[in-house]
DNA sequence: CACTGGCCCGTACGCCCTACGGAACCAGCA
DNA sequence: TGCTGGTTCCGTAGGGCGTACGGGCCAGTG
């Protein structure tokens, strides 16, 4: 129903304005009126609210009441553009509090990024979310000290990290679809699966398919009740955090950190 | 540099031809020639030669050496097509091997399913992933037979799987992405940080990051080493596997499966 | 005052998806 | 044999999109 893809910018130039973007941005002549911040802001605006289908360089133009050619003075392209959004939006994450064991900062900061990408979806479809600008170091920087003075090492310490946000991502990504699909269809969740299982009753063998069967069943009606996707999400969380207790019990019993990973 | 989209087709209506398309698709009258198996497996090729960005219903017709519009008497849109390579691209999955410890099962299936997400890398671009195709739903029975019988509740047993996908899906991105980054610009991912690395020092302090500086080198060499991506993904993998292991032991020690999860 | 260089943007090109209506084709029947 | 009506195919056209290019505007300088 849509189109699908997702690129980003030439690497290079986005980290450029990545960086430079820090300051004060006073050029010389003219009124600017425009600034990089402005359109980054009003990109931004459009994306979480329309999502990242709906931004066009034309309709972020209209939004601050300019031609669309002129973003192009500030910006050297839409993705680029996109670039700088990603970062920007980091900028919303709280990298001071520091308080706690690693097992409640990391839980802090599994929640905190999950907040963000459900703020901000369309993050969700970018391709880089690597692109090494101002906030997502002050992020990483952030991350990895919730871990360290455990005695991992390393590419421990950054491979625990990932693993962490890896998991938020992907449950941030299946609670951010099933929203999207719910807004395109007009149904809600449960209405859909209402709607789609006597279709697939009538087609699915169930008998081929027995545990699938069974536990669609009971994840449905549990879905269904009270209990949100916050507890799933939680509960999977600490299973995450339980695999990364393992690691740290061996490594704080005795055995150093080893050369790699 | 490029575009960012991505959605689904009608959900109703691709799953309507998602089952359909198992028909021997035999129609009355008229030669074909065109079928929905023949605009699906090129549109594949075309995905997976050159990504999601440079499939267009235009190309795909070229490469099947037909009109354009022709397309449209078997696939109601673009988006609905992308529904069908999604499944379509599941049946590469041996759902047959049920040999093993849990353990050993869900290791298999992770690698397995990263197997895949390399060979097909637009499938990690599209939102749906989850409209129940005849072979998503023989790959999710398959998966949930892997941790069955373990004491496990249905819901734990779902998010079980969830997240070892979860954790598959998001390392295999990392790497799809550092891939396509270096095919962009051109560099390997090695030459790019090289480049990128006397800029950074120039803009970053690195006393205000001292761990993501500390962490960042340590990584970096690790990468330029032999050790594969794939390593670090065994690494992640394990921590994993080992939360998954508390899990399983708390059930089978006595703990009955709680109401939910 | 003339100039220059940054800012702004109208036009145009090439690509995309797809609604619509008509052409080509062929099985079966009269 | 000739017709007919459903099927398959596709040409045209309309509305988006990103962005290359070149020109107009104006503040401040020399």
């Amino acid at each position: 129903m849509a189109p699908q893809n997702r690129k980003s910018g030439d690497p290079a130039r986005s980290l450029a304005l990545l960086w430079r973007s820090q300051e004060p941005a006073s050029r010389r002549r003219g009124k600017p009126g425009l600034s990089v911040d402005r359109i980054v802001a009003a990109a931004t605006e459009l994306a979480d609210a329309e999502g990242l289908d709906a931004l066009s360089m034309r309709r972020v133009a209209e939004a601050l009441d300019v031609g669309t050619m002129s973003l192009y003075t500030y910006v050297p392209g839409k993705g680029e553009l996109i670039d700088l959004m990603v970062d920007s939006a980091y900028a919303d994450l709280d990298t001071s509090d520091r308080s706690g064991t690693w097992r409640e900062r990391l839980h802090r900061i599994a929640h905190a990024n999950r907040d963000l990408y459900i703020r901000h979806p369309w993050m969700l479809q970018t391709v880089t979310m690597r692109l090494l600008g101002p906030h997502l170091i002050a992020k990483y920087d952030h991350e990895l000290s919730a871990v360290d003075g455990l005695g991992l090492s390393e590419v421990e310490m950054d491979s625990t990290v990932s693993l962490v946000n890896g998991y938020v991502e992907s449950t941030a990504r299946q609670t951010v679809n099933s929203e999207g699909l719910a807004r395109d269809s007009g149904m809600d969740d449960q209405q859909w699966w209402k709607t789609a299982d006597p279709l697939l009753a009538r087609l699915i063998d169930d008998s081929r398919y027995p545990t699938a069967a069974r536990v669609g069943v009971a994840v449905g009606t549990a879905h269904q009740a009270v209990y949100e996707a916050d507890h799933e999400f939680t509960f999977g969380l600490e299973r995450v955090l339980d695999g990364v207790q393992v690691l740290v019990d061996a490594r704080s019993s005795g055995v150093g950190a080893p050369g790699h990973a």
